[in-house]
DNA sequence: ATGAAAGCGCTAACAA
DNA sequence: TTGTTAGCGCTTTCAT
């Protein structure tokens, strides 16, 4: 492969003359400037990203760990992080980790191996104890709240929407209300939980299922609400797939929305539009996008994304 | 940050011990292994991937140019390639393209630059004279058939698809049938034409709608449809989100799906399995999984993937 | 089995 | 304004 000497050779200039034509340094007379053109041009030559990544010691790349990567809402947060990062010309890796630990320990070193300039994690398995140290090498932001300073946040009060969208629905005489969500041990699940206790005093544990995925799952979901003695009148879903899912157990039983059944998601995706499904929108594409701003300015600030809840006749 | 010399140096041994431990080389006397060891724990010492890479020459990373990551196409693809890339421990980067000729020319460069071992093009905007020469600076993979011996394929046979379509329809007694594109001016729409008049014999202009991404494309398109002279009795869309649209604005006219009007979708997405719309399904993560090994194996291999059409209750 | 040293391709401090 | 040169951090001959 052609390089910088050969450049230099052949315009009959130093190196430092090319380096300075390629990252348009000022002080170049125009006909060094020219031959060095004609050079680059003759010999069809790209710099060597690696060793300018090594010698700047920063990449303009950034990695996102994401647990899965073919769900609805980790795909807004990136979809968010990719308009921002090309906006800002910087790329974007797509790190999977299935919340697997070791995995994003993995990831979490290349930020350490000066791969990328910062992290974005959308979600974690690791406790913030094995992740801080790494703030060291690179800015990390998270796509949830913490109060450890080392860490960016750009995240969304998921409290708050969750007493919102069951206070909602108590409001509009539900009393026996179910529920769905995804990875129990999640914080969000945690959350869900405290706010329907908040909302409705106290949770029987046969209204909350979890592991809720896809639209089978809820599918499968409302199916065994609806087996339940005390039949609830409202589900709130943990996604508009999910929900799309009970909509269709729903209407296969012929069961009337949202007077039979009240059905609300979340994250307002097509399915939803769809279906005409009232959904609690997160707006995850801004919480992607902040993130992304943060790891650029190197912001440890938190930022607090609002959420807003979409009406439609589901409920 | 420290350094292999700062290692070898607390370690008593030579940087080439340091460099032999780290790559598990055969030849280390124990007692210098365990001290090299000991000494990168005890500087929490991590290599620099940068000078790695810049002296290998080759990263175990792939760029993927996708024009749209928000779309559920390349969604399903971007998917595919993840789980393989993952399986073989190669990190994939998304250089999004909107299509745009001068940025998905950049994104060649990186290739050039040894930002990555290959790169997989799922769409583009460029002819292939513009992308053929950097296959000489890493293995180059499109999502589509190309007889250009330079470039490994992984592609579904769309026009068989769209023939195997069409064809279902006119064999359920449709004569007259509208369709609707995504790009107008790209392949697979001009196959979907071809295919069109290779099964209906001609193509009324107004039968054919281009630019339909959405929902709310397919609400209008189906709409537009509607009001011609000739109604058409069945619609093939470009996709199940496109197809949930027009199944939306066909409910809305208190037309009977499939009996007034049939409708059939692509990719058989949750939207489509929830509304019950048929669809033919192009296995795209299978797409995107095939065309990973081929930059992994720098094969150029031309691989057809075999696509299936799912009848539900819209046809 | 180990180390010295050359070199991957580039930037930047320094001198001129 | 330009060139010389010393690195950036690592791998890999080539001796020994």
């Amino acid at each position: 492969m052609t390089n910088i000497n050969d450049i230099a050779r052949l315009a009959g200039v130093s190196v430092s003359t090319v380096s300075r034509v390629l990252n348009n340094y000022k002080y170049v007379a125009n006909d060094k400037r020219e031959a060095v053109l004609k050079a680059i041009e003759e010999m069809n030559y790209t710099p060597n990203k690696n060793a300018i990544d090594l010698i700047r010691g920063e990449t303009r790349a950034i990695g996102v760990i994401l647990p899965y990567n073919n769900n609805p809402a980790f795909d807004q947060i990136l979809n968010g992080i990719l308009n921002k990062a090309l906006e800002k010309d910087f790329l974007i890796t797509v790190l999977p980790s299935n919340y697997r630990k070791e995995k994003e320990v993995e990831y979490l070193h290349k930020l350490k191996s000066k791969l990328y300039d910062g992290i974005i994690i959308t979600s974690r398995a690791n406790d913030w104890e094995t992740i801080i140290p790494f703030s060291k090498y690179g800015s990390i932001v998270a796509c949830e709240y913490t109060q450890h300073k080392e860490i960016g946040c750009s995240y969304l009060d998921r409290y708050s929407s969750y007493l919102d969208a069951f206070q909602l629905l108590k409001n509009k005489g539900h009393d026996v209300v179910a529920f769905t969500s995804a990875r129990l041990e999640s914080n969000s699940t945690k959350q869900l939980i405290d706010a329907y206790i908040e909302i409705f005093g106290e949770l029987q544990p046969e209204y909350h299922l979890s592991e809720c995925h896809c639209l089978e799952d809820g599918y499968e979901a409302a199916k065994k609400f609806m087996h339940l003695h005390k039949k609830p009148t409202a589900i709130y879903a943990n996604g508009d797939e999910v929900a799309g899912g009970m909509y269709l157990y729903a209407k296969s039983q012929q069961l009337k929305i949202p007077t039979d059944l009240a059905i609300i998601g979340q994250a307002n995706q097509p399915i939803g539009i769809g279906m005409g499904i009232s959904t609690v929108d997160h707006q995850l594409t801004k919480v992607g996008e902040q993130a992304c701003s943060l790891v650029i300015k190197k912001s440890r600030d938190k930022v607090k994304i609002p959420y807003q809840i979409i009406e439609r006749d589901s409920v």
